[in-house]
DNA sequence: GCAGGAGATGTGAACGCTAACAAGAGAGTA
DNA sequence: TACTCTCTTGTTAGCGTTCACATCTCCTGC
């Protein structure tokens, strides 16, 4: 317990000692650079080796007021699409060379968004990619720090910041107009809790093709994303006459439905067509083979860091910027052709 | 572009000029030390304000020597069960008030996790949590720094280091012995990939309690936990006679195995009784529900971040610890008595 | 009326690194 | 030979905090 006892991590003025060059040329053989002799740089590397040393990226921080480090704020990282999302950001920062410092939220609201962003920013990360696809997120964005970039995921594009995102909209669209097109005569929704943007690009691009297509809107459904939710929009819609297709906000709710069904002999796809969203890895596995939307997340990912860099390297005068990604449709077996 | 035009963001020094005290007093306010007057107090906590000043927690770790943040080092976060981990960790961590850096290997392996903790030592955080189910990652655990406290979650506890798990082997023993309890006269088995400790913990309590009962031990089935893996296994158990109880070790395998069951017109539960583990959100609404052992993966979370602050704590004289969190029975509609 | 002590505040020096500048050695040129 | 230029290395001064210590003020008690 003495202090001469606990000895402390070598820093680089013990390499350079031993090494017998001033520090600074230890810290230029670490950071590269050129106009080193190449046997003073083995020198300092072997003493480097000798000692364990590792160059201590705090003080470094200090001094190069930049980490190396991008905040995550998120929410619900149980949930497939947000681990997916946020396991995309993880690689591709990372391949980037940056570090990940995560903030999952237990609920998502103003005060959460604006602390989880409050506390990103004391530990000076370079940057923030939120993931915040809920409604009541959106004003903790506005008011962000100015000083440090921020993207946001499947956010809100009203505000100040850039979005990265899947193109609800049009992924409802396919879903839609592929039951139209087997010939279905309205499509029934299920769709996602009120306050998430995802839910209501969904709603949007199911009611705008029914409505170009001059069908009925029928009475809208909604769930929380879970398996039971989905389960007791099956059982309702099962007991609604003239039900013949229907597109579910995700997957999950979709097996709830299923299940529904099953329980009440309604067979998919004879009776019932079904379509979800987000073809998790289960989906090809449901009874039926659910037909869905995939959304990639990885691609979301991978574009919420370049547009973050991009804009990190800006500085001053980034402009927002809005990047979509496509969705894809996904044919499996729980659609079929209306037979009346 | 000018340097007396980009403004820095204010420091201590600015706060305490504009309170006209010196920074060590606007120190104190911000770390409630007792003795400063209740009116300077105030009056710094006003500049603060004005100022929009945040203190720059890169400077503060640099002379206190911790940085109020944990590493995490995990694996494919897109499965359930990494992902509900990591969150437990991340939510438990948060509630200490500790800030998470997360590193996900794409691969595992003993390079991989080495580099994953030596990037993680560099950036000076006070502890880390290595979820790294695989037995490939052991060796790396083996020469970790030992300056820097270590959890490692599912991992081997044959180690240095201590260990927080789920008691796989336990829970695999109730699935077998629920299925024998059934009466059927013996169990089969679709087992992770062979690398993963939790696939061997599955098979070692399935084995053992068919053994203790003098049963027959048939042929492994082992798959990579994909739902597909486990479709293919199941392709194979209706093709082989006499089965009549079949043990998945995960959730997502036994869809997969439901699947081919369906498809190949053999009925569930009435000819095969099926038993999964993890209980994932879907596992209720597969068809039929799905019996399985549900691991609390929160509890996991918040066990391995009490282990790692009190190893934190203990300094030099810490002991490993193991902690060990039991599984549950999760009865649905998945398995039956046996008929002959 | 003054020693002693407690409370409030300030001063200087770290923490471990990089940036900026300085300086010495050797090579090339007139 | 002297002069410049380049390459290599060293020296000094921060970065924005906290810690250890010094100082000043005011109160208490004899």
């Amino acid at each position: 317990m003495s202090p001469s006892l606990e000895r402390r991590p070598p820093v680089m003025a013990d390499v350079a000692t031993r090494a017998g060059v001033s520090h600074q040329t230890v810290s230029r053989v670490l950071n590269d650079h050129p106009n080193v002799r190449a046997e003073t740089r083995a020198r300092v590397l072997e003493a480097i080796n000798e000692l364990g040393y590792r160059r201590n990226m705090v003080a470094r921080a200090l001094v190069t007021r930049h980490t190396r480090t991008l905040g995550v704020v998120s929410f619900d990282t149980t949930l497939y699409g947000p681990a997916s999302t946020v396991y995309g950001i993880e690689q591709a920062a990372r391949a980037a060379g940056y570090f990940v410092s995560m903030v999952s939220l237990k609920t998502i609201d103003t005060a959460g968004v604006r602390d989880a962003l409050g506390y990103l920013a004391e530990q000076s990360v370079d940057g923030i990619v939120v993931v915040a696809p809920q409604r009541s997120a959106a004003p903790a964005l506005a008011d962000v720090p100015t000083d440090i970039p921020v993207v946001a995921v499947e956010g809100s594009h009203a505000g100040e910041v850039s979005v990265v995102s899947v193109d609800q909209i049009e992924g409802a669209r396919l879903a839609t107009r592929h039951l139209l097109d087997l010939g279905h005569e309205t499509v029934w929704h299920v769709a996602g809790p009120s306050d998430w943007l995802e839910a209501d690009g969904r709603i949007e691009g199911w009611s705008e093709v029914l409505t170009a297509e001059g069908r009925p809107v029928p009475e809208l459904l909604s769930g929380d994303w879970s398996p039971r939710s989905g389960y007791e929009a099956g059982l309702r819609l099962a007991a609604t006459p003239g039900v013949t297709a229907v597109f579910v906000a995700n997957d999950q709710m979709a097996l709830g439905a299923l299940r529904a069904f099953a329980e009440l002999g309604v067979r998919v796809p004879e009776q019932i067509s079904i379509v979800g969203f987000d073809d998790i890895p289960e989906s090809e596995f449901f009874t039926p083979p659910l037909t869905t939307i995939r959304q990639d997340f990885g691609a979301v990912g991978k574009y919420s860091i370049e547009v973050l860099l991009r804009q990190m390297e800006a500085g001053a005068e980034w402009s927002h910027e809005r990047h979509v990604v496509p969705p894809r449709f996904v044919a499996r077996a729980s659609t079929a052709p209306f037979r009346a």
